[in-house]
DNA sequence: TGCAAAATAGTACGATCGTTCGTTTTAATT
DNA sequence: AATTAAAACGAACGATCGTACTATTTTGCA
């Protein structure tokens, strides 16, 4: 996964190598960052308004503005540091199971908790990628860079477990992450827009039945889950 | 599937019978309205602009106001077109296959076609859902209301397939439901966001994988698709 | 403490938005 | 053809938007 997530404009003097105060400047950056995915997250990355988040950070507008130069700089920023939070709360804790299966799972299940449980963010992958798939330019190639790459950590871990020989060597890796994909998508549908109860645990059922369509026999996990 | 998607306002007056126009209004509501499906499918309904309709039909902003009465009741007429055109293509033509299992594949290959082929009108279920889905009010009432109709006419064909013995009697209808929703969902990802070609081939095959998991043994449908 | 630079504020701009209102044009009916 | 209602227009409103400027304050370092 490791695309460095937020090129930090590298303080433009020698910064006395202090553990002390980030320059001010960084700091209410990042809180008006905070806000912003805040609020990306209920309107959507079109919903960003540098007035209300000015109104939220008790700023005056010109110098929320003045943080990122643009709108459309806002939007790539607020990008990114999503992508910094989802390594930093699915990728990298679900890398440090043993590959295989076992890392697949975990992938999956902090995917899992991350787009349902946390009510309090939506994923913006999910929400920016309806919103700008008609809208080429900058921020749709940022977005589609950070799904890009969270994508191919996933099917990296499917190949590792077809290296491993827990699933078939036949599996096809793209068609099983489609499969999986879909499971996130209509769990973000069905319990953020539907508020269908219940949603989360149709979509770790349907892990188990898609993930069991190309389980190799005889290994160490639980073959043929329920058909149904 | 049959709600009465577009409740015509009833004539004031007795109406000669005839065939003949729709008293000119009703006319040009239908062109603003057709004009509308189009501006919502590429913008989304948060995106649909009264002044951008006005110019694109060359009338005036207030005329095209006129029709609607207000911008939230613009994007409900929106949404209810949506619904009749979804059931006259998708729907209506499906539902005069068979019933059990070709019914359910005409459902899902025309609700695959609409999502994906049309290119020019991008589903606005699917956005919509991602618009309204942290956005309480009467547009997003009639949305979740219009989709709630469409899952249940699916959960029906599925309910048929197991009736009629093609799929097995211990088949959770709302989980398959589940499932062939999140194949939809990630083809409109990856046709429409990353562009990837073969995500029609894949939701194909993300069907046949996961219908086969419920067929019946000995049903004249060919049993165990290739399992990767 | 003083000074330069960085950070924030303030103000104003042009655009666009949905909506209101009064007028004028067009269509439908007698 | 005359009358009445429906439809469309035109102009203006208040609000909000992103952005450009210039001033003021705050911060970091000598």
């Amino acid at each position: 996964m490791p695309v460095d997530p937020n090129p930090e404009p590298a303080p433009r003097r020698p910064s006395r190598g202090g553990l002390r105060s980030l320059h001010k400047g960084q700091q209410t950056r990042a809180v008006i960052l905070d806000a912003a995915l805040g609020q990306a997250s209920h309107r959507g990355l079109e919903g960003l308004s540098i007035g209300a988040l000015a109104e939220q950070t008790r700023m005056s507008k010109s110098g929320v503005f003045a943080h990122f130069g643009s709108r459309e700089e806002l939007q790539i920023a607020v990008i990114r540091e999503y992508h910094a939070r989802f390594e930093e709360e699915v990728f990298y804790p679900a890398v440090r199971e043993t590959r295989g299966l076992p890392r697949l799972r975990a992938l999956f299940e902090r995917w899992l908790h991350r787009v349902s449980v946390e009510v309090d963010s939506g994923c913006i992958y999910i929400s920016g990628a309806v919103e700008f798939d008609d809208r080429p330019g900058p921020v749709r190639d940022a977005l589609a860079a950070m799904v890009r790459d969270w994508h191919s950590a996933l099917e990296r871990a499917i190949r590792l477990s077809v290296d491993e020989g827990q699933l078939r060597s036949d599996t096809d890796p793209l068609q099983l992450l489609f499969e999986l994909h879909g499971l996130i998508l209509a769990l973000h549908h069905d319990a953020r827009f539907l508020r269908l109860p219940g949603a989360v645990d149709r979509a770790r059922r349907g892990f188990e039945r898609v993930v069991g369509l190309s389980l190799a026999t005889g290994s160490g996990e639980h073959v043929a889950p329920a058909r149904t």
